[in-house]
DNA sequence: GAAGTGGATATACC
DNA sequence: ACTGGTATATCCACTTC
């Protein structure tokens, strides 16, 4: 049979010995897809130069002959053959050895050491990538499929049988039809349709989004820790679904209102006592909860079913609740239960149906760029939504009141709304990630930047003859982690002071374009210099890199290019799209940029110092040369940060200055290139605490169209108390604004009196700092571990990331240390003046007057006479 | 006992 | 363990005079 298909889920399993990949997908008309396939099993075996064929031929033979038996599978070399590959860009001869388990290739590896072999490899891929790349079948792209129809078929042991899916079919054929097709307009609601704009030229870019069929959910339960208290409710969010499940009857003022003894003949949506939601849905107990759960899940059949944070929490949840209530959590499409993998960080994997938990990826795609302060349902769902969880106040349930439970079943079911409305806002990245990695979702929506670029660089070796290098081995890791580390970014010590008319150009992609532009990578990188090379002080010694394109810089490219044309988009986009266009182009942003990191990373494939190095170098060697060119021109450069440059444009107009940028970038090499961040009407640098030097990433700055962006001030630090980060952002933006601290300085004695009086109130005062490992590794003993700990004693979940609230309070010991005064916001106690004065505000504002001279500690003494003591 | 210093820790910038 | 280096600033333990 014949049909379109979108893969989207992928699996494999054994089946007499052999490997077979098992693809779970949807086709155009939204039916559910199963396509069984195989592949060839190999891996490569470089050799020496200058083996003879006699040679070669007898070590072909050699390995021919081997044959292993582990754990009771038979598993032999069934061919082997003779190619010319590119090893590290460097051409070679190498033996593709087939074999007949992808898991047994290791063993056979080991067993081929014969000398004339120089290096093993392509055997520690997995063999999901390895399928991929081996068929070409990538994940969330279009294709026309062949093969044949399982119907109840005893191949591969009846595997359609026990699948809940439309078709199962035994590939033959396939061919990509998203390149060649034209866009789909399409008003159905079902599954599996393509939507989206064409055009682009880039073959990376879709210009087709596929719309999957989504299912939110969200559990509450009375204890935080895994598996100890009970699930009150589960909700579900699907399009046009809503749904509360629950086993806990509201009890209305009458306790022995008959309503709460029917709950079994109570069907969906009817009204309970007049106040009864029509989504919430009553069942028995917290059995029927679980096994109800599994029939929406089942019913609804959703691509995706998405949770957040819901790896670390929900899921695991359920499963232990499930084990408890001898209930089946069978939600794979095969009846599988969820898996769960090994390690500190849990990861919840269903058969067929793809758990995603939103937390991870957006903690890798955006939490760098993002405004929150932390990355809670409520905070994030603020930022991308403008919308906000329920409130409710979190109580026992023995303890909930009727009135009390209508709002938790609200409450429960807008936190899996919210979570919804975030996966379809993120969708698109999500799927644009998903086909530039070409590994399947489930992994990509997890995995940080560095398996990004590793993924994409894996996924594209093929188009350069490349044999894939293998993972460092745990000495290899650890000796690359006792590195010395090199030299990173250029940042210019600014004068304090506050400036007028200031411009800021930065460089697009800075690394990723020297990377691009220098050629730098492990197989470009020369021991020796030949004839032609680029080459750069780094790590103490010259470095050399060939002027022939490798492999990694060539796909770095591309990655830049798509996020210029992401860039593009947002520049011409209409204002409410903006916030999730910008964090697009980011996201690309940070992939082009993780590729300089990738290099330098321990646990990388292509890891390189020298490169890494070289990157660093040469991106601190063109920002220089560019603030050279820059003051040359009749402007002066006051600021610069790695690849961004602020500078007074002086007696130059705004379009002499662009006029500038435009025949700057005409000299800069390869696909190095400045660009304009804004013009700004005025901006202020200040010193370093106690110090007389200006502080770097530390500035605030105003636009013409009143817009203020400020970094690395106490502001915008979410370990200062609120007081402290408002009073600095008002002082701030009314010096930017007036150019004069005069109306700033009222303010501050405003405060100030505020403060003695008592009249601050304490919410404006905690102080946060986050617990960034387990309680018991810290050495020190500051005041929010301190504080960690009595939240312990208080059976307050704590755990690593928690971010420990607390507020300075008075003692009557004068040596008293700050950890001792430290106090959780619900304990009672007087807030330190003293310290919030001393310790947050003054220095909070202290280096913005000094730009004026202005003394605000004197300022702010309680009486002046002390000052004319003097 | 005040002052200075350095380690541990957190957070931000790019 | 799950990109990199640069930088500021706090609190606290310790040393020094």
């Amino acid at each position: 049979m014949k049909t379109q298909f979108i893969p989207i889920d992928y699996d494999y399993f054994d089946f007499q010995g052999r490997n077979y990949i098992k693809i779970i997908g949807r086709n155009e008309q939204g039916k559910r897809v199963c396509v069984i396939d195989e592949c060839d099993v190999y891996f490569w075996a470089v050799l020496k130069d200058k083996i003879s064929q006699d040679n070669i031929k007898k070590i072909i033979k050699r390995i021919l002959k081997i044959k292993l038996d582990v754990k009771g599978r038979k598993t032999k070399v069934e061919k082997v053959e003779l190619h010319d590959k590119n090893f590290l860009s460097k051409p070679v001869k190498a033996l593709k050895i087939f074999a007949t388990n992808y898991k047994d290739l290791h063993d056979i590896a080991s067993q081929i050491d014969m000398k004339e072999i120089e290096k093993r490899r392509g055997y520690d891929l997995g063999f999901i990538t390895h399928y991929i790349i081996e068929k070409n079948l990538i994940p969330l792209n279009n294709y026309e499929i062949e093969g044949e129809l399982l119907n109840n078929s005893t191949e591969f042991g009846g595997i359609d049988m026990a699948l809940d899916v439309d078709f199962c079919i035994k590939l033959k054929s396939h061919k990509n039809i998203d390149k060649i097709s034209k866009q789909v307009h399409s008003n159905s609601t079902s599954p599996g349709r393509m939507v989206g704009g064409g055009g682009g030229t880039n073959e990376l870019a879709s210009n087709k989004l596929f719309i999957p069929k989504i299912l939110a959910y969200d559990i509450e339960t009375d204890e935080f820790q895994i598996g100890k208290g009970e699930i009150l409710m589960i909700s579900l969010v699907g399009e046009n679904f809503k749904k509360v499940i629950t086993w806990k009857k509201p009890k209305g003022k009458d306790d022995n209102n008959p309503m709460n003894k029917t709950s079994k003949t109570i069907g969906v949506g009817q009204d309970l006592g007049g106040h009864q939601a029509s989504y919430v849905e009553i069942v028995e107990d917290e059995a029927e909860l679980l096994e109800k759960f599994v029939e929406y899940v089942k019913t609804l059949s959703p691509d995706f079913l998405v949770g957040y944070f819901s790896d670390g929490f929900d899921l695991p949840y359920l499963k232990a609740r499930a084990e408890k209530n001898r209930v089946k959590l069978s939600l794979g499409l095969d009846g599988s239960q969820p898996r769960f993998s090994k390690g500190i960080m849990l990861t919840g994997k269903i058969n067929g149906i793809v758990h995603i938990d939103l937390l991870k990826f957006i903690r890798t795609a955006y939490s760098q760029y993002m405004q929150s302060e932390t990355l809670s349902l409520n905070e994030v769902s603020k930022e991308f939504l403008n919308d906000t969880k329920k409130e409710f106040q979190f109580k026992h349930s023995s303890k909930i009141t009727h009135d009390e439970w209508e709002n938790y079943f609200e409450y429960s079911l807008h936190d899996s709304i919210l979570t919804y409305k975030l996966f379809e806002k993120f969708w698109p990245d999500m799927f644009e990630f998903t086909r530039v990695m070409q590994e399947p979702i489930f992994d990509v929506s997890r995995n940080g930047m560095s398996t990004n670029v590793e993924d994409y660089i894996i996924h594209n070796l093929n188009r350069f003859n490349e044999i894939p290098e293998k993972r460092p081995t745990h000495e290899e890791i650890s000796s690359r982690r006792n590195q010395e580390r090199f030299e990173g970014a250029f940042v210019f010590e600014p004068t304090p002071g506050i400036y007028e008319n200031i411009a800021m150009f930065d460089f697009t992609s800075s690394y990723g374009s020297v990377i691009v532009t220098y050629n730098l990578s492990k197989s470009t990188y020369l021991e020796k210099p030949s004839k032609e090379n680029y080459n750069i002080e780094a790590l103490n010694k010259k470095v050399y890199f060939s002027k022939k394109p490798g492999f990694f810089p060539e796909m770095l490219k591309e990655i830049i290019m798509l996020r210029k044309k992401f860039k593009k988009e947002l520049k011409s986009s209409k204002p409410d799209n903006e916030t999730i266009l910008k964090a697009r182009s980011n996201a690309f942003k940070l992939l082009a940029n993780a590729s300089y990191g990738y290099q330098g990373f321990f646990g990388a494939r292509y890891y390189c110092l020298e490169a890494a190095a070289a990157t660093a170098a040469f991106a601190r060697k063109s920002i220089q040369d560019a603030i050279k060119e820059i003051d040359k021109s009749g402007f002066k450069t006051i600021y610069s940060d790695t690849d961004s440059i602020v500078f007074l444009i002086n007696k130059k107009t705004k379009s002499q200055t662009l006029e500038f940028l435009k025949n700057l970038n005409q000299k800069l090499p390869g696909i190095m290139e400045l660009e304009l961040e804004d013009f700004f009407k005025r901006g202020i640098w200040v010193t370093t605490r106690g110090g007389t030097t200006g502080a770097k990433k530390k500035y605030a700055l105003i636009n013409e169209k009143g817009k203020v962006k400020i970094r690395g001030f106490e502001t915008v630090r979410r370990d200062w108390c609120n007081l402290a980060r408002e009073t600095q952002n008002k002082v701030l933006r009314m010096i930017l604004e007036e150019g004069s601290y005069k109306e700033s300085l009222k303010y501050v004695k405003e405060i100030a009196k505020k403060l003695r009086k008592r009249e601050i109130d304490k919410k404006y005062l905690i102080i946060k700092t986050q617990l960034k490992r387990p309680i018991d590794e810290y050495k020190a003993n500051t005041p929010h571990i301190l504080i960690a700990k009595k939240m312990l004693k208080k059976e307050m979940p704590v755990s690593m990331g928690t971010l420990i609230e607390y507020f300075i309070t008075e003692s009557k010991n004068k040596k008293a240390l700050v950890r001792d005064r430290a106090m959780l916001p619900t304990e009672p106690g007087e807030y330190d003046i003293k310290y919030y004065l001393e310790h947050q505000i003054i220095p909070s504002v202290e280096n913005i007057f000094q730009v004026f001279d202005i003394n605000i500690s004197e300022e702010l003494a309680e009486s002046k006479q002390k000052r004319l003591e003097f």
